[in-house]
DNA sequence: ATTGTCACG
DNA sequence: ACGTACGTGACAATG
């Protein structure tokens, strides 16, 4: 333990190793939740650790560029003046860099007007000048200029490829390599050129000639004082050159007397900051292998380098023990997990698994309860003051209520607190999230006890109370990210208690006249087999319809039509680009490809919900409360909110929704232009406020003041114009979408466009302010805070980057209505409770409701929703809503 | 598993 | 020069 380590000096380029990182390292593998890029701080951070591992330096530093301004480019703008321009993808992970050096105690050196291989200079330079510290200097760059800085006593690293080969450049490495000392590489390096800095040099004279002239006349200087002797095409090349090669030198040299204000003393390795350096480290999603590798070399023997999966302590309850287990829980806080099935409108428990925080657990065996402990069961989950948190808690629920029990004091769901911190996520898997934010593994142990009989419900039951911990484990990890996010009060307030609401109208599901759809089914059957076979007759024989690629064959290559736009594999064959060929070309065959289209869509659609019916026949969908990135619902098996409406051959299709049993009528109630209003809202323009508050036909009013006309002049063209417009503004519309939506060409579109905007000023102001916003913050933000972020605004993908713009405008509209029918409807919930009505809610199609009315309720349920509905968000302007009820979801929507 | 097409808001 | 409106889900064809 006496033993004095040498000292050694660690200088490192942080501008050029982040780069080359940056570039290394595929950007898709290396993101976070919330989109940030890491592939840099990833690559950078790796090659650190490795050198502090296995080089043990003793005092450290990182040297920065400030900006592309130096005293170089003052003197030769041309200085690296072709490189592109650098990626803000990059830029970005700057600062995350770093607050990984700071977390580590590692100093990093910026200096303005100079190159950060300048500061490494100045500091090898104090370093080597004084001999009696004996300090060894190690100094790892990606760029070649610091070669000249390599002597006995300070050795460069220079990553070969990628981020893990480096080449130690001693003395003798680079005489090898270049055939000159180090001190005269930046000679050779003038002579050559150097093409990543836009430092043309000789033409047609490489390292190997460079050198040789170095040599033989002892230097630079002296090869240009001799210049003259050198003979033939190269020394030719070289005096027209000299120039250059003169420039070259000067600036190729390296600033090594920067005053700095800090001495190498001061670049000791001091003691890491644990709990900065872990939250990088989580904030980041650096885990496994790096995060082991960090944690050995900063801090080895502190922290256990494998992190152990989640562990419970506990087993099957035996009978009759549950009420004692459950006593003895109090009100602690438990982690439930269900076992079980749900969906279709019923569901069935087979057990329960529950974890408390200091890891003992339980799992009841549903099916083998004797009456006491499915009393005490039912008491705990109904008790609001028994704290639970659930995964995903909508199918428990389910499940929990068609075993007649009810569940209540639901505290956390950490699948909608996942979705709030990171709602563009695929899937909110309970496993990956645990990896995510907890870095522990979800598998059970396997039992390694060989004399034992592997025990199948044994697993199960570990594995469900693994699960239990995992949850309530992840709800105290994620409430934190909610709470830092904003999202409290919409998870609380709003997501939480949706799910209830969920739960029921998926367990109610919405009557079907069964007979009525199989009248549908075999109508429109005909129509097939009748478009069909005439399609065919036109062309003289039978092709595959539904293959775009047997349809390009027969459109293009044998009726010789004009092709259309591109897709990957071929041209294009859907409606747009049809109807479009069909203006030009009427051909038959064309026209009964389109009706056989839509004819063979509506009996697919009628074929998939008769399949869904169940034998209470009623369709029960599937509500998905976090699927879609801007807050909205989506719905599954089937999808019932993609009922044809648009068409009166579609719209028969809703004939086939109709009040169930014991119920007078379905009614329903959408807000009309709800993303309109608040687009108003919003933006606060007053004209477009002010055309809301009118009450009249808002597409009118708008016209009438872009076209500047009396409301009862504006024409069917100008209301049509303007509707598409302002249905495209929240899409981020372009000239181009909207002259495609309108027929129209372009610059009318355009032209449109700069009309609609001088109008209503207020809008145009808002849709950039917003982008300019979200590019600041990385992220937009609902009316009530639900966020969405999208780092591709900083792209330098210009596809990508004009994406994102227009998810920024989008976000905010479409989530804001979102927000805005989530709180209609637990309003409306609690209203329908509070009044003893027994109609109930049926169907959510984003900006409508449907309801199944009960006998003499329809005004006092009407009553009741526009108010609940109208009463969800107090904006500048009125909501809207209107209310229809008939027999059917047809009838009701006239 | 991915692509093309088309239904909805 | 190039692609072209946001958000979903279902189905069939095809790799």
């Amino acid at each position: 333990m006496t033993e004095t380590t040498r000292p050694r000096l660690l200088l490192l380029d942080g501008h050029s190793l982040a780069y080359r990182a940056f570039f290394a390292l595929p950007v898709e593998n290396f993101s976070t939740a919330t989109g940030q890029n890491t592939n840099a701080v990833y690559g950078f951070t790796s090659m650190l650790v490795n050198v502090l591992r296995d080089e043990q330096p003793t005092h450290v530093a990182v040297a920065f560029d400030v900006s592309r301004q130096t005293f170089r480019t003052e003197e030769y703008a041309e200085y690296k003046a072709k490189r592109n321009k650098t990626p803000s993808e990059f830029s970005s992970q700057l600062p995350l860099i770093e607050r990984m050096l700071d977390s580590f105690s590692i100093r990093y050196i910026k200096y303005p007007g100079y190159e950060a291989d300048d500061i490494i200079a100045t500091l090898v330079t104090q370093a080597l000048a004084d001999e009696t510290s004996g300090l060894e200097v190690l100094i790892l760059t990606g760029d070649r200029d610091s070669i000249q800085l390599v002597t006995e006593r300070s050795t460069v690293l220079y990553p070969m490829r990628g981020v893990s080969d480096l080449s130690r450049m001693t003395p003798a490495f680079v005489e090898d390599k270049y055939g000159v000392p180090p001190h005269r590489y930046p000679e050779l390096a003038a002579i050559v050129g150097e093409q990543s800095d836009n430092l043309p040099g000789v033409p047609g004279v490489g390292a190997g000639f460079a050198a040789k002239w170095i040599n033989t006349y002892d230097g630079l200087d002296n090869v240009i004082a001799q210049a003259d002797k050198i003979t033939g095409k190269k020394g030719e090349a070289f005096r027209e050159h000299l120039g250059d090669v003169i420039r070259n030198r000067r600036l190729n040299a390296l600033v090594r007397d920067l005053d700095l204000g800090v001495r190498v003393d001061d670049l000791v390795l001091g003691e890491w900051d644990r709990s900065s350096a872990l939250e990088l480290l989580d904030e980041l999603e650096f885990r496994g292998e790096l995060r082991t590798r960090i944690l050995d070399v900063v801090a080895p023997g502190e922290d256990a380098p494998v992190e152990p999966g989640i562990e419970v302590d506990g087993t099957t309850l035996a009978h009759d023990t549950v009420a004692a287990w459950l006593a003895e829980v109090g009100d602690a806080t438990v982690g439930l997990s269900v076992r079980g099935s749900w969906g279709s409108g019923t569901g069935r428990v087979t057990g329960l698994a529950l974890a408390l925080a200091d890891g003992r657990a339980a799992y009841v065996d549903v099916e083998a309860m004797s009456v006491d402990d499915d009393a005490a069961v039912a008491a705990w989950l109904s008790d609001p003051s028994r704290p639970k948190v659930l995964h995903d808690a909508k199918g428990p629920l389910l499940a929990l209520t068609a075993q007649g029990w009810s569940l209540a004091g639901v505290v956390e769901d950490t699948a909608l607190a996942a979705y709030l911190v990171a709602p563009d996520q695929r899937s909110y898997d309970l496993a990956d999230l645990s990896l995510r934010y907890l870095h522990r593994e979800l598998t059970v142990a396997e039992d390694d006890d060989q004399g034992m009989l592997f025990d199948e419900d044994a697993n199960l039951s570990q594995a469900a109370m693994v699960q239990a911990r995992a949850a309530l484990d992840l709800s105290a990890e994620l409430a934190d990210e909610v709470e830092k996010a904003g999202g409290r009060g919409l998870l609380t307030d709003v997501e939480m208690p949706l799910v209830g609401i969920l739960a029921g109208m998926e367990q109610t599901g919405i009557a079907v006249d069964i007979e009525h759809l199989e009248g549908l089914e075999s109508h429109f059957g005909d129509l097939v087999r009748e478009e069909a076979e005439a399609a065919y007759a036109v062309i003289g024989r039978e092709i595959n319809l539904g293959s775009p690629k047997q349809l390009q064959v027969i459109l293009f290559d044998e009726l010789g039509m004009p092709k259309t736009k591109r897709t990957k594999t071929g041209y294009t064959t859907d409606a747009d680009a049809l109807q479009k060929l069909a203006t030009t070309n009427p051909h038959p065959f064309l026209l009964h490809l389109l009706r056989h289209r839509e004819v063979i869509r509506l009996r697919q659609t009628i074929e998939g919900l008769l399949k869904t019916v169940q034998p209470d026949g009623r369709i029960h969908t599937t509500f998905h409360q976090t699927i879609a990135a801007t807050g909205r619902l989506s719905s599954t098996d089937p999808n019932l909110q993609n009922i044809p409406v648009r068409t009166e051959e579609g719209r028969r299709i809703r004939e086939s929704f109709v009040v169930g049993d014991g119920y007078d009528s379905l009614m329903t109630a959408d807000y009309s232009q709800i993303e309109m209003r608040i687009m108003a809202h919003l933006s606060e323009d007053a004209l477009l406020i002010e055309a809301f508050r009118t009450g009249r036909d808002f597409h009118a009013e708008t016209a009438s003041r872009v076209f500047d006309v009396a409301p009862e002049d504006v024409t069917p063209e100008m209301r049509a114009k303007i509707k598409a417009m302002n249905y495209g503004l929240a899409y981020g519309l372009s000239a181009f979408g909207l002259s495609q939506q309108l027929g129209i060409d372009p610059g009318e579109a355009s032209g449109l466009m700069t009309e609609y905007f001088e109008t209503f000023g207020g809008i145009r102001d808002y849709l950039t302010g917003v982008v300019d916003e979200a590019r600041r913050t990385g992220f937009t933000e609902t009316i009530m805070g639900r966020r969405r972020y999208l780092p591709d605004l900083t792209s330098d993908n210009r596809m990508r980057r004009e994406g994102a713009e227009r998810m920024a405008l989008n976000a905010p509209i479409q989530g804001s209505a979102a927000d805005l029918i989530k709180v209609a409807m637990l309003r409306t919930d609690t209203a329908l409770r509070g009044s003893g009505l027994r109609s109930r809610m049926l169907l959510q199609v984003h900006d409508e409701l449907v309801f199944e009315v009960a006998d003499g309720e329809s005004e006092a349920l009407e009553v009741l929703v526009r108010e609940q509905m109208a009463g969800a968000a107090d904006l500048t302007v009125p909501l809207d809503v209107s209310v229809g009820t008939g027999r059917s979801w047809h009838e009701a929507a006239h």
